[in-house]
RNA sequence: GCCUGGGUGGCGGAACUGGUAGACGCAAGGGACUUAAAAUCCCUCGGUGCUUGACACUGUGAGGGUUCGAUUCCCUCCCCAGGCACCA
């Protein structure tokens, strides 16, 4: 038998075969550990692309890997089915996005499959489908019982023409991304989760979460932006109110010489009403909500403010400070209003300038003191308080528990801490989401949906047309309804759930995908999956999703319905996968095959290479799955993704480095039909006689290379370097002279040397491999097997490299063997000749012997 | 501006806790096989110099430092990527 490799017979054949037999599904085994294993699971988008394979093929090694250490691994795949790309996609081509969405499931199902990925697809699920939804729009349901969901006006991107909501990246420049139209506002009244209710507890796990990239965590805390300050009370100069500020810089209260309030804070036009000031003030309000919209994209931004005619007084001082509306003034951080001290603030410091406030400088540079008037910018870092009555003298990080006391006994303070985190806003005026469960009742106000009376399924029975918003707004069989509460007329809410809801549980839903009773978490299972032992995705998701998925795991955790706090233990944020741009001046940026030669196919003329980017649809530089496994198959494409960079790293794209990896397939391949006749009844090699030579060698090679590749892959995921193990060991396999026929001894090592490639191999070409072991004669199927072990000793060298150093630096190596005594080795060092050379008549100052490494002698 | 990563041959990337820099692959060059080509198998491959060697010097973004010894640790700076960005 001397076949050719044939990839896409075999792969094909396994594929069926693995389908057939259900090799990978999976139920609970209480005597087996488990390892839960999860990739963030796709949008339904129509086609898989190279990210997809990048990432799935990670994880399926993975999965793989840890099947043959013992582990009883979960590893399931669904669809992240609703969302606004099916809209669209229904508005452009009339088709609904039901159909639009389940045709490309059906596809990308296909196209998965044909990757080889080794999912229970029995788990399989789509949370576009009220069985999924129902069970969200029950914790809802629980939600707004605990008050973890409430209601608020809110302030949303609108377009007029389109008559829809936007989603802050569909505002380009302040225009709408579709029809080109000015984007305005509107007031809407938005549906919020709590998550801020669990702020803390969210913060605090950061710490916990060891098995975290440090980036994604830092990118976490930054986002919940924690910071301990005070609240300070300022007096109005003329009445009896108050406005209160947060600040983190209590040591600077004796220079805050005038307040700041956001331009949109009631509290601007309350000041200004009835006076002469008011017209200005309104116009400037009104100024600073509409430059809003465009200022998010723009780096630079003139601070302004117009004065409300109003004073308040200075808490500690009693000096009389001016009020200011001011465009910069967040209104939803801290309390909307801000105490300037333009000295010690660069923000405040620019203010104060165009508006020529006083400057009174209350921290000192202890290196130069300060001048207020001759300062040009504001002093920001660490010194010694000054004009600051009883704190003078201090430094200013040690006065910051004293005055906040100070303030707090004179009842114009108190300590408190802030979060940027803000609650989640889950409203969507869409139709492709899930149905936010309440009636709104014009007596009753907002009510939930009865839990028997769930799921409200979104109606199918709507056509888009991309105007006028959401359909169902206007399907009244839908709208119209009675109020749960008394009966009466009552009106559904027409708002869908954002789709970070469906994908913040749906690794809890895998553990039992088929569960129709309530809460469609069977709690046996999930005690006994979750949480996800790896979980793996891109680092795009590394705040918003995993942040949610973080605190719903907690969420369903007060609802008794999980006993995990927390939902991923460890965490891989896999690279992006990049390839170079070609752009040709006429026809602009191309597709790979649209070049030949470096010329573009259109116009002959040469194309510029431009700079490797991400791959992605506008840039035109995406390889095509599809292609690729025509061309070469799975294997290679999964050989391809795992031997190019290790899998944090960005991938950048190389269509010969995908030669080279099919060409070492077909290596692999060769040399088992090379020897396929020799060794078919020969048993590999049990290590119980002693070898010689090249033999010993070979067999040394395979166990070293079985603990390299083990070490890789298990502790770190580096699949590039496991990979370079087994090539190595093919290489070597190679150079070991072929034996005689009738050499029992030989060929079986050279048995165990195939079977440990073959072996060592399946999780990263399954199909390839399993095809090989049939064909060696192995009884079990490769998915069955066990991963091999080695022998510790078989795997040290005998013969040890010492390296010789002169002053550090490298003059000579010897060969000695492993166990050979220190005090030896020194002395064959200096008996070297070489090393003699450069020793010369020099004096030896020192030795420094690193046993079994080196030996450096220090000489002058 | 701040916070993360990261800068190693022509290229992708190796180097475990400070101890042989460049594993493995790609590209390139050479050889074998072949009527020939492809495929395959084998060899060479950081730079410079010459006395062509078991040679010398140099070399991991730049400059300093610690050390017998630094890609690895410390300080300063430059560049690239990602995140946050008026958060008081």
């Amino acid at each position: 038998m001397n076949r050719k490799y044939n990839p896409h017979e075999i792969e094909e054949k396994w594929q069926l075969y693995w389908e057939k037999e259900k090799t990978y599904r999976v139920t609970e085994d209480p005597d087996k550990k488990k390892y839960y294993l999860l990739e963030m699971f796709p949008y339904p988008s129509g086609n898989i692309h190279m990210g997809h394979v990048r990432n799935y093929t990670i994880g399926d090694v993975v999965a793989r890997y840890k099947k043959m250490m013992g582990f009883n691994v979960l590893h399931p795949m669904g669809w992240d089915s609703f969302g606004m790309p099916a809209e669209n996609a229904a508005i452009e081509h009339g088709i609904h996005p039901s159909v639009w969405t389940n045709e490309n499931i059906e596809h990308m199902r296909k196209q998965l499959k044909r990757m080889g990925f080794s999912y229970d697809w029995d788990r399989e699920l789509s949370t576009c489908e009220p069985e999924y939804y129902k069970w969200e729009q029950l914790f809802f349901v629980w939600m707004y019982e605990k008050g973890l969901v409430y209601k608020k006006g809110g302030v949303v991107n609108w377009c007029s023409t389109c008559q829809t909501v936007l989603a802050n990246e569909q505002v380009e420049a302040g225009l709408c991304w579709r029809c080109g139209n000015e984007v305005t506002e509107k007031h809407l009244d938005q549906w919020f989760f709590k998550i801020t209710d669990y702020v803390e507890e969210l913060l605090e796990y950061c710490d916990k979460l060891s098995g975290w990239p440090e980036r994604v965590l830092t990118m976490q805390k930054n986002w919940i932006g924690k910071s301990h300050g005070c609240e300070i009370v300022f007096p109005m100069a003329d009445t009896d109110d108050v406005i209160k500020v947060f600040t983190t810089r209590q040591d600077t209260i004796y220079g805050a010489t005038f307040m700041l309030i956001a331009a949109e804070h009631p509290l601007v036009m309350e000041l200004a009403k009835g006076k002469s000031c008011e017209g200005e003030v309104s116009e400037f309000v009104e100024r600073v909500k509409r430059q809003d919209r465009m200022v998010r994209t723009s780096d630079y931004y003139e601070k302004e403010g117009v004065f409300l005619d109003a004073y308040c007084l200075n808490p500690v001082t009693e000096e009389k400070m001016p009020i200011y509306a001011a465009n910069f003034v967040l209104a939803d951080y801290g309390t909307g209003c801000v105490m300037a001290v333009p000295t010690h603030d660069q923000r405040d410091f620019e203010f104060a300038e165009k508006y020529e406030l006083p400057l009174v400088v209350v921290i000192d540079n202890p290196e130069s003191p300060l001048v207020a008037e001759t300062m040009t910018e504001a002093y920001v870092d660490e010194g010694i308080l000054i004009n600051s009555g009883p704190f003078d003298g201090m430094e200013n990080l040690k006065a910051l528990d004293n005055i906040a006391e100070h303030l707090e006994s004179i009842g114009r303070g108190s300590k408190t801490t802030e979060y940027r985190l803000r609650d989640w806003g889950i409203s969507r005026q869409r139709y492709w989401g899930a149905p936010i469960p309440i009636i709104n009742c014009d007596k009753c106000g907002a009510v939930p949906v009865p839990e028997e009376d769930l799921p409200v399924v979104l109606p199918r029975n709507v056509e888009l047309t991309g105007e006028g918003g959401s359909p169902i707004v206007r399907l009244d069989s839908f709208v119209n309804t009675t109020c749960p509460n008394c009966g009466g007329p009552a009106k559904r809410e027409t708002d869908t759930m954002d789709t970070f809801v469906e994908s913040s549980w749906y690794f809890d839903r895998f553990c039992s995908a088929d569960c129709d009773s309530k809460p469609g978490l069977e709690r046996k299972k999930t005690d006994y999956w979750m949480p996800v032992d790896q979980y793996i995705g891109g680092i795009e998701h590394a705040i918003l999703h995993l942040l949610y998925a973080r605190f719903f795991t907690k969420m369903l955790r007060d609802f008794g319905v999980l006993g995990i706090d927390e939902p991923f233990t460890n965490l891989l944020t896999q690279g992006m996968v990049c390839k170079e741009t070609t752009r040709c001046k006429q026809h602009g940026f191309l597709l790979p095959d649209e070049v030949k030669e470096g010329n573009c196919i259109h116009c002959g003329k040469p194309v510029t290479i431009g700079k490797t980017e991400k791959m992605s649809k506008s840039l035109k530089n995406v390889v095509d799955p599809d292609y690729l496994i025509k061309k070469y198959g799975a294997d290679t494409a999964r050989m391809f993704c795992l031997f190019a960079a290790p899998p944090e790293r960005d991938l950048e794209w190389s269509d010969q480095g995908v030669d080279g990896s099919f060409r070492f397939l077909g290596r692999v391949w060769r040399i088992v039909m090379d020897y396929l006749e020799d060794i078919a009844e020969i048993e590999p090699f049990n290590d119980a006689t002693e070898l010689e030579g090249d033999l010993k060698n070979l067999n040394k090679k395979i166990h070293q290379t079985i603990k390299r590749v083990t070490r890789d892959i298990e502790g770190r995921f580096h699949f590039n370097t496991a990979i370079s193990a087994v090539m190595e060991l093919v290489n070597t396999l190679y150079q070991t002279p072929r034996p005689e026929k009738g050499d029992g001894t030989a060929l079986s090592v050279i048995k165990k040397a195939i079977e440990s490639v073959i072996i060592l191999l399946f999780p990263i070409v399954p199909h390839i491999t399993e095809e090989l072991w049939e064909i060696i004669g192995g009884k079990e199927k490769l998915s069955d097997i066990s991963w091999p072990s080695y022998d510790e000793e078989i795997a040290s060298e005998e013969k040890i490299t010492i390296v010789l150093q002169v002053n550090g630096k490298v003059r000579s190596r010897i060969e000695v063997s492993a166990d050979e005594s220190d005090d030896t080795i020194k002395e064959i060092a200096r008996n070297d000749e070489r090393i003699q050379k450069f020793i010369g008549d020099k004096a030896i100052l020192k030795e420094i012997y690193v046993p079994k490494k080196l030996v450096n002698i220090v000489v002058k």
